[in-house]
RNA sequence: GGCCCCGUAGUUCAAUGGAUAGAAUAGAAGUUUCCUAAACUUUAGAUGCAAGUUCGAUUCUUGCCGGGGCUACCA
């Protein structure tokens, strides 16, 4: 992978050279490669050639050959000042001029650490893809987040993205919101109501699942058995035929669909817009849910699927290690899986230039796509290698799992609305912020409430799961978005306040104090922290590095003197790392959508 | 039963096979005549258990124990 401007890259292949090199001259041995890490802070260095692999090659004492190997770098590398040896670690202290060089060489760039677009192949991400029968909760949320931050470290990486989510229209999920509307709304709307649309919508869900059961509770009073009452419950048959008249098309039924899908729509329209997502190509399933049985037809001919005695096809995978699964029922609908492969190859047609989509689901679908990705392998499509479904653990409470029917979910408006609350009182305690006017002051609560809620999601590995605990807030001290966004509110103060600042390159003779050195380290980390979070799809990956970027600068900025400097080359000079440590912070957060403010 | 994911301080999170397992919170103790104390500094506290591979294992392998998920002609 190349890196952009990456000196450091080239200094660590310099070394790589010069390490085999010594090798070579001093034992008369081929490396086949030699490894680096950072220094760690304990030990004085700030590049480590790790001796022990090369235990293999050369035999010895690690410390002698670790000292050898450094003897020759300090004196073929100008890098290379001084060095030391640990156990089988080798620290080399690189030259503050090497540091200054670097950063004379990005600090009056724009969009250091992104690429320019660079790649003929477009990557679709999907994320969101909810179902219209209720609003959207903090399992959504997350992944809303997740998928929005990977397109967008996708983007910064170099990729073109396209957004999409596929929006689960259509079924019998939806026509017992419908149908519940037209039993027992009597004809109420988001405006007669002044309920938010998908809220609406959602209480008559909520309506049905208590009709429904009573019912069932009912039938098994009178003496039928559970499972038979569970399926002839009245309502559900009522819900069924409603199915089966929206799929022949019945004008009644599909103009209440639209109506109530509409309402939807908009409250899911607010939300987004909140939370600062987007899309650049919807899909319905109401328009794809067809798709895919000409591609099962075509399979069978290749024989990729099978057909059974009763008609239904399927698709052996017990050589992978999976099961045999359905991809055509006997009366020839598509079921779920034929649908997405359908879907899939919708989207390539929609656009030609896409190699590669991203699949933002739950990992209680992990199964799904692991057949799903093998089976479009299987139909030959080229395309088919570079599918990847970003999995996501769910978001629990305390009390278990959020189960919409039951009322126990954190819905995300609320949850919005709560942040913004509770970062306007922290704020108003703190008092900092006269002279704002009200717009200003609410703007900046969003910012900060969402800048909460986003960094608190994202900064987790997705793969694991997250417990919620709606008692306790969350956090707006220690690692966290408002901590991180606070830093970038001071340096702008910094920034306001610093006059008469020097664009020109900085002198490399000025000396770095050690806090600066630290600082321009974690900053040269950032285009290649982009690049891997990008190759493992984890925004934590930027989080991680963005706090420990943060953490090091109010650490100088509490030891070291920057306004107050005399020395005005020095004074110049660390103006001007603060203002680029405010980019960084900037450009990461923007990998998350979350704002930075001026001040707070 | 089969398959998949997860077990790290009290709690929430880190750690491309590398050094003395990092942070944050909660706890204890400090720092505002000084660029914003949503900060900084100090302190105490953790790898579920048992083997194996390795110079070196939180990381890889196997077994066990715990938690979650999938195993539908639902989506």
């Amino acid at each position: 992978m190349p890196l952009e401007n990456g000196i450091l890259m080239e200094l660590q292949k310099i070394l790589e050279e010069k390490v085999k090199e010594a090798v070579k001259s001093i034992y008369s041995a081929d490396l086949p490669t030699a490894e680096f890490q950072p220094t760690r802070k304990d030990f004085e260095g700030d590049v480590t050639v790790v001796v022990f692999p090369m235990l293999k090659v050369v035999k010895g004492n690690p410390v002698e050959i670790g000292t050898q190997i450094g003897d020759f770098l300090q004196t073929n590398v100008a890098e290379v000042g001084k060095f030391n040896v640990v156990k089988g670690f080798l620290n080399l202290v690189v030259a503050d001029s090497y540091y200054l060089d670097f950063f004379n060489s990005i600090h009056g760039k724009q969009n250091f650490g992104y690429q320019e677009p660079n790649s003929k192949d477009a990557i679709m991400v999907e994320y969101s893809s909810p179902n219209t029968n209720k609003p959207l909760h903090l399992g959504h949320i997350r992944n809303n987040l997740l998928g929005y931050s990977v397109a967008e470290i996708l983007k910064a990486a170099g990729h073109k993205v396209y957004k999409t989510q596929i929006i689960n229209d259509r079924g019998i999920h939806i026509c017992k919101s419908m149908l519940a509307w037209q039993l027992f709304g009597e004809g109420e709307t988001p405006e007669s109501s002044g309920l938010k649309g998908d809220h609406l919508v959602g209480k008559y869900y909520v309506e049905f699942d208590k009709a429904y059961k009573a019912q069932v509770e009912n039938l098994v009073s009178e003496g039928i058995d559970r499972k038979t009452a569970e399926k002839e419950a009245p309502l559900l048959v009522e819900a069924q035929e409603m199915l089966r008249k929206w799929e022949a098309g019945d004008p009644e039924t599909v103009a209440l669909w639209k109506n109530m899908n509409g309402w939807v729509y908009e409250g899911f329209d607010t939300t987004y817009k909140n939370l600062g997502v987007d899309f650049d190509k919807l899909y319905y399933e109401s328009d794809t849910y067809l798709l895919g049985r000409e591609v099962v037809e075509d399979g069978l001919q290749k024989g990729v699927f099978y057909k059974k005695g009763d008609g239904s096809v399927w698709i052996d995978l017990t050589d992978e290690g999976l099961d045999e699964k359905i991809v055509l029922r006997a009366d020839g609908t598509a079921v779920y899986m034929t649908q997405d492969i359908g879907t899939a190859i919708q989207r390539v047609n929609d656009f030609p230039d896409i190699n590669g989509m991203v699949y933002t689901v739950g990992n209680e679908q992990d199964y799904h796509f692991k057949v799903l990705f093998l089976i479009l392998k299987k139909l030959g499509y080229s395309w088919a290698e570079k599918l990847y479904h970003l999995s996501y653990g769910m978001v629990d409470l305390p009390s278990g799992k959020m189960k919409s029917r039951e009322g126990t979910v954190v819905d995300a408006d609320d949850l919005i609305s709560n942040m913004e609350e509770t970062a306007a009182e922290i704020s108003q305690e703190l008092g900092k912020l006269e002279g704002y006017s009200k717009e200003e002051k609410q703007q900046l609560y969003r910012t900060i409430g969402l800048g909460a809620l986003k960094y608190y999601i994202l900064k987790v590995d997705p793969k694991k799961r997250i417990l919620f605990n709606p008692e306790e807030s969350v956090d707006f001290q220690g690692n966290t978005g408002p901590f991180i966004q606070y830093t970038y509110a001071r340096i702008q103060s910094i920034l306001r306040k610093a006059n008469n600042v020097r664009l020109s390159a900085v002198e490399t003779s000025i000396g770095l104090h050690q806090k600066e050195k630290e600082l321009l380290k974690q900053i040269q980390l950032f285009p290649e922290t982009v690049q891997l979070a990008a190759e493992n799809y984890s925004p934590a990956l930027i989080a991680n590095y963005v706090y420990d970027l943060v953490k090091e600068f109010n650490s100088f900025y509490q030891q070291v003197s920057i306004l107050g400097e005399e020395d005005k080359t020095k004074r110049n000079f660390r103006v001007l790392l603060s203002k680029k440590v405010g980019e960084v912070i900037r450009d990461a957060f923007r990998l998350f959508g979350i704002d930075v403010p001026e001040r707070m």
